[in-house]
DNA sequence: AAGCTTACTTATTAGTTAGTAAGTAGTATC
DNA sequence: GATACTACTTACTAACTAATAAGTAAGCTT
């Protein structure tokens, strides 16, 4: 989800290559229709070798959400994210999933999920829903502020109006994929006309 | 989607049933994690006998899309629909998803293609774009008369709130799935509490 | 130099997938 | 009463699925 850290990156090894691949099949065609043979052709090495660093793929596919959840937090504790404005952490969060529409129009992890929930991996579904939760909760948490410091209005509980506002995030790149991508700025930009003072 | 007209339910003949169970099986589980062995064995018939009423996979998918959008149609321009003022037309359309909560917490048609999209047959893809377009082009007009009435408030264009409303109902199903239906209510309820007057 | 570890390959299993071809029992039509 | 149609079953194919076991080459450790 979030973009990694600006280091320099030095070349990544085969357990974080198929994690990457992994990521992206999840996030452009679904739990269900991606396999270790599409990693492993795309990696250049045979399918046993995937299952030498991910037994089964409920622990390749769980591997991946855990990881999505470390970048959540590290990203949300990230000073230069952290000690933002609410109207600014709005627009950083914005960003994000503006930056997946971008990316040849990924769904976000939970919209990637959320339709197959019910055939994933009791661990996957787990992570899934602490992932979402923390989002949320960090959402709330800056509307809440927003709200009180007179920068951002909104009817309802913050952590309400966060249900509801990451929800339509989720939604609006899924609209996107099926549609194009105007749908999706179209519904940021009713977001902003309706929080932004 | 929508619930059937209530006439006489004459017992369905196979072709029906299967496009019931495949409907359900698609709603439950998503596009790629449903077989014609499931549908085969729901039905106590041979996976042979599906491929006689559906040819292909792709045929099956697109019938049942493709029935959808029919029903939404009919539904539509059922007087008992058309024929409300704009808030009651927008409380039909809240109980249609909450109907979707109820049974099983079912997403609906969108929520449930959206994130496995690219992994659709052409004419599938064609077909749920039609249905959500037409869907969003109902609401739009029924947030416009809403509004032109004084019954319905909102920022920006019915259209783009119609986008949003709907992108949002659709995420509330999947988030509903994930976590409990106490959040499907949460969102339902803040959509009120603006729109409405 | 011996032994261990890492990161694979080769080979194989058991199950599932969509799809096809040929046959058949029951019903309707002429 | 022969013919044809409907709605299947049986039997099969070819491909793919996750997963396992056994082997191996290279490098590190002592």
């Amino acid at each position: 989800m979030m973009s990694q850290a600006t280091t320099v990156s030095v070349a990544p090894d085969t357990r974080t290559r198929i994690l990457d691949l992994a990521e992206n099949l999840l996030l452009e065609r679904g739990y269900n229709a991606f396999s270790y043979q599409h990693i492993a052709r795309e990696l250049g090495v045979k399918p046993a070798a995937i299952h030498y660093h991910f037994p089964s793929k409920d622990d390749l596919g769980t591997a991946v959400v855990a990881r999505q959840l470390r970048r959540l937090r590290k990203w949300r504790d990230l000073p230069r994210v952290a000690d933002l404005p609410p109207t600014e952490q709005l627009e950083a969060i914005f960003k994000v999933y503006d930056s997946h529409v971008r990316q040849e129009r990924r769904v976000c992890l939970f919209g990637a999920l959320a339709a197959d929930f019910l055939t994933l991996p009791t661990p996957m579904q787990a992570e899934l829903r602490t992932f979402n939760g923390e989002l949320t909760a960090w959402l709330a948490q800056v509307l809440a502020v927003g709200k009180a410091t007179g920068a951002l209005r909104f009817m309802g509980s913050p952590s309400a109006k966060a249900v509801q506002v990451l929800t339509t995030l989720a939604g609006a790149l899924q609209v996107a994929r099926v549609h194009d991508e105007t749908h999706f700025h179209t519904i940021v930009g009713q977001l902003r006309l309706e929080l932004l003072v």
